[in-house]
DNA sequence: AATGCTTACGGGTCACGTAATGATT
DNA sequence: AATCATTACGTGACCCGTAAGCATT
């Protein structure tokens, strides 16, 4: 499981489509199935139906607000470390 | 920044040694300097003295319980996706 | 036929290991 | 010389896009 995997994954929730999805991740459909399916082979089960919709499993749904939390920390982390070390390049 | 970044980082935060904490990775030496390279480009600064010792600079101690944080909840939550994935098996 | 997801394939980047080099003690 | 980190280089995996295929409506 890694970090572009739950972009990917969260915008997908939201969208349940692929394609609106992929073109929101700035990536094309092929590349997001595939990334999709990393990740639950990662977890060991689906987290999408794919028809009619693809709507989010039992299991998405549970695991979305985790997956949410470490993407917010995650960029806020990133957002500062980056700023701490443009500050400490002033010196 | 990716999540095994994070983890090499911790790692070597603990370590101060770049060969210790590449044997606790399970890594060879050479990728652990290429990971925490990476990692201080995505940044933007420097993570790491490199002599007399891998010692973590402010940078890395200003952001490191962030990463811990960011860490820990990430493997918790890959848990929890495995456990109900694999109860979700049994029916 | 049209829409939507998946599979197939080729190219670029990154992760990794081994070997060689550089720097410090 | 010994120790420790970096650079060089080759291999394999992964991410990506385009094109073709399959399924549902």
């Amino acid at each position: 499981m890694e970090l572009h995997h739950v972009r990917y994954f969260l915008v997908l929730c939201e969208e349940q489509h692929f394609s609106k999805a992929a073109r929101r991740c700035g990536i094309s459909q092929p590349s997001l199935t595939n990334a999709i399916k990393r990740l639950e082979q990662s977890i060991g089960g689906a987290l999408f139906q794919r028809r009619p919709r693809a709507a989010p499993t039992q299991l998405a749904l549970a695991i979305k607000p985790d997956l949410e939390q470490i993407l917010i920390s995650t960029e806020l982390a990133h957002r500062k470390a980056k700023r701490l070390s443009f500050e400490r390049n002033l010196d």
